[in-house]
DNA sequence: CGCATTTGTAACTTCCTTGTCACCCGCCCG
DNA sequence: CGGGCGGGTGACAAGGAAGTTACAAATGCG
């Protein structure tokens, strides 16, 4: 029975998604401010926790932060609850690690779904690296650097991610509906032949590199095994 | 017996939808317009909603969305009813969190299989392998490889799904029509017949592991034991 | 604000996939 | 022993999925 962290300053709102998730079969434990959020993620070790952007004293972004920095919490998933659409891009950003994102209001029914996502790629998922290698093609992660061959190959952000993507799940087969949801975060609203576009496009940069992309006919595409 | 809310504000639909449901085993529960579904879904809280998309005073998007916000009711699943092809996508989206669709107008038959999907996903969710071996037969589902002998074999979609289907179920015979069921979604307007097509392509595909695909005559299609 | 690049969509094309038909074979029935 | 039914097989045509190209909208940058 995984155990889940919610953090939220209004207790409405805290009821609410504890309700959802105790019927869902998860064990919960709740926080009103950062302070307590901070303490209890440590003592309780959860194996998910739900941050509220707004709180009082210590702010939901500095709580995301030093959750990141504590050795005992930094593997946590951490899924954040805006109310501003315009606050998604820090979230966001690796700066501060969270690794997913709902605007308030949300559906109890969208939480439980992005949170079965995380705990599912949490397990099976080994630790990203930040390097992929895989014979003349090395993509650096932190220096967003892809090269083949040795020579330096210039990719959009997006064909990065799509690039990047792909590796971390190496051999896996990877539909089109499921890397808009990676590659595009939740932009459902994209058509799935965009994919195809953008797998052109990065195959006509990688060059001969492009042969470790495979396309699955019917399925979806797939980094080649070795 | 498990319990069904259909709401629609056509008395026609309710009367087709509701017999048939109840030819199935189903107890039926009706509603015609939206405030009047909220009202029996939660008091009557059954396991499924069927919900038409067009409705009086509170419209199926809306009712839908209040459903899945209201812990009482968030948990049930929901199938749309909609007439236009062109709305899938908005009722598809997380934002609805509709589980299920069908465009009117629909068989009976069609919804049945679809509720019969729903309520088996719910429970007791059977955990599928994602590697199935048999011999020198090796299916591997998320890697969307087959291999014989450790040499790999390219199959269709079709194909693929058709082989783990019947090694999920291994030693028990299935007919053409569950295949069909299972292998093809829902499009029950496809010949029996067109089973035997794949199963031949499977074999000589498959070379020497054919032999571990079954023929009972006068049944279907059986995955060897071992 | 204007230019350039990126990005999503649409249209067109190609070719594989796939469903069906027709025919044949062989098992099982009487 | 022969007819019928169920299944195997080969051929074929329509459909559909992915590649490709072009374009428009969005984004970013100076």
């Amino acid at each position: 029975m995984p155990k889940i962290l919610v953090v939220d300053d209004e207790p409405d709102a805290v009821e609410l998604v504890e309700f959802n998730l105790k019927s869902a079969g998860y064990e919960v434990v709740t926080a009103a401010d950062g302070s307590e959020a901070l303490k209890k993620a440590r003592a309780q070790s959860p194996d998910l926790i739900v941050l509220d952007l707004m709180l009082p004293e210590v702010d939901g972004l500095e709580t995301c932060k030093i959750l990141r920095r504590d050795p005992a919490t930094s593997g946590i998933p951490i899924i954040m609850l805006t109310a501003k659409a315009a606050e998604i891009d820090r979230v966001l950003g690796l700066e501060l690690g969270a690794d997913d994102y709902i605007t308030k209001p949300f559906s109890p029914r969208e939480l439980l779904l992005r949170i079965k996502n995380l705990m599912k790629r949490g397990q099976g998922e080994d630790a990203k690296k930040d390097r992929y290698q895989l014979g003349d093609l090395v993509i650096d992660v932190p220096r967003h650097l892809v090269t083949v061959q040795g020579k330096r190959v210039d990719l959009t952000a997006t064909e990065f991610k799509l690039l990047t993507v792909l590796a971390q799940r190496r051999g896996r087969v990877q539909s089109r509906e499921q890397l808009l949801q990676d590659v595009w975060q939740y932009d459902n609203l994209i058509d799935t032949r965009t994919v195809d576009t953008h797998m052109r496009r990065l195959r006509e940069k990688l060059g001969r590199a492009s042969r470790y992309l495979d396309t699955v006919r019917g399925v979806g595409y797939r980094f080649a095994e070795n």
